[in-house]
DNA sequence: GATATTGGCTACTCGCGCGTAACCTTACGC
DNA sequence: GCGTAAGGTTACGCGCGAGTAGCCAATATC
């Protein structure tokens, strides 16, 4: 190989900030692909264009660096939802503001919701966190209805919020994980069908019944 | 110890098929606590109340017995509900009776239910056979609600058709997902909210609207 | 232009857990 | 009652992958 003539400085050297956002997308992809214990270090460094003992130095061990991208993508999606569906929008508004901004992420980041969605639940470390973070989601939902049942004069028992609730948010997820796995379909059209299911029922889309998207 | 007193013979000798199913309930349990890596083969081994070498000689590998545990739980899974939603029904009734025999099953095994949904979606090799057992139940539903359709003579566009059939699956595997979480839940209780929330919508639900289950 | 400091590497250790070899011992068939 | 298959065991080999020790090279700083 005469080619080592130092012409340039192939190999660059990036500050630490970037590199730790090189590493968290490798891990995301691999961990999303492989899953958790599947995964190797050495195939996370090697994607990120890194050798092993950097992760080790930026973001600690294999347990440690997991936990940093779950945070980065619970917290990515948490916040884009949280910024959508503004508390003071009556009830559809909000429902299709959120499912909205919801999708989005999840058409954008793809292994990041495989990562979340279909990796942490299991492994024991990390069900709990991605349990708390659904719960705080479901009790976003179910704070919702509650609100736009109390509006109406209407109440209903705890449980029952709960569990439409958790319908609401399983049935999201299940299509996120549609989503996912289709790269051709569009986040927002999968969204506006996600809403006229939740919202209508089976029951009413039989009869011809359709919600449509205001024209924001 | 002077209890070694040929007493009774306290090591039973059973026979293969008994054998295989305590093994099986022993791989369940594990991985459903554990995942499939963390999970390791003298854990259940020894949770079976047997020695390792005899779950190689019954079962095979750890992947032919991780498959085995897919196996058994799906096919009780996909059975209860083929036998329940008879095809001649209407189709409010025949989706209240397959969720009927679905919460069912999963209230009765709890944890086969987690190696399905939660461990066994995210591993390789596993993924696969995961995925074509919930296609062949969202075909299912989608067929379902085709026909309904049919019936009123009207139709709808394939995507939207198995979307919808994806959202309803999903909702109800979350709930199932809950199930499994609350043991001092009522399965028969469980199918009935998911029946008012898949049929009717949170819109009607919002409303006051109510569907109750035939006094069959 | 000397010297920290920060970015980066190669090459190892070591434990865990899958899978197996070799070997006992009940019970059933005849 | 005795051979033989079927039920069962202990104790090990061995590979893979997490984590580390020790060392080199750019860049920043004065």
């Amino acid at each position: 190989m005469l080619a080592r003539v130092s012409s340039a400085p192939t190999f660059r050297r990036l500050p630490r900030a970037v590199r730790e956002q090189q590493m968290l997308d490798a891990a995301v992809k691999v961990f999303s692909r492989r899953g958790y214990h599947a995964a190797s270090m050495d195939e996370i460094a090697d994607d990120a264009g890194i050798s092993k003992p950097m992760v080790y130095a930026y973001l600690g061990t294999k347990e440690e660096l997991f936990v940093a991208c779950l945070h980065r993508e619970g917290t990515r999606m948490m916040q884009a939802i949280a910024g959508a569906a503004a508390p003071e929008l009556p009830a559809d508004e909000r429902l299709w503001r959120g499912l909205r901004a919801f999708f989005g992420v999840v058409g954008a980041h793809r292994d990041g919701w495989a990562v979340l969605y279909r990796q942490a639940r299991g492994e024991q470390p990390f069900a709990g966190e991605i349990a708390t973070m659904r719960a705080r989601l479901v009790e976003v939902v179910a704070g919702m209805l509650d609100h736009a049942l109390r509006a109406e004069g209407r109440e209903v028992g705890e449980t029952d919020l709960e569990v439409v609730a958790y319908a609401l948010v399983g049935a999201t997820e299940s299509l996120a994980d549609w989503l996912a796995d289709h790269p051709e379909a569009d986040p927002e059209k999968t969204a506006t069908r996600m809403m006229n299911a939740a919202w209508l029922g089976a029951g009413q889309l039989l009869h011809g019944a359709t919600w449509r998207p205001p024209s924001a």
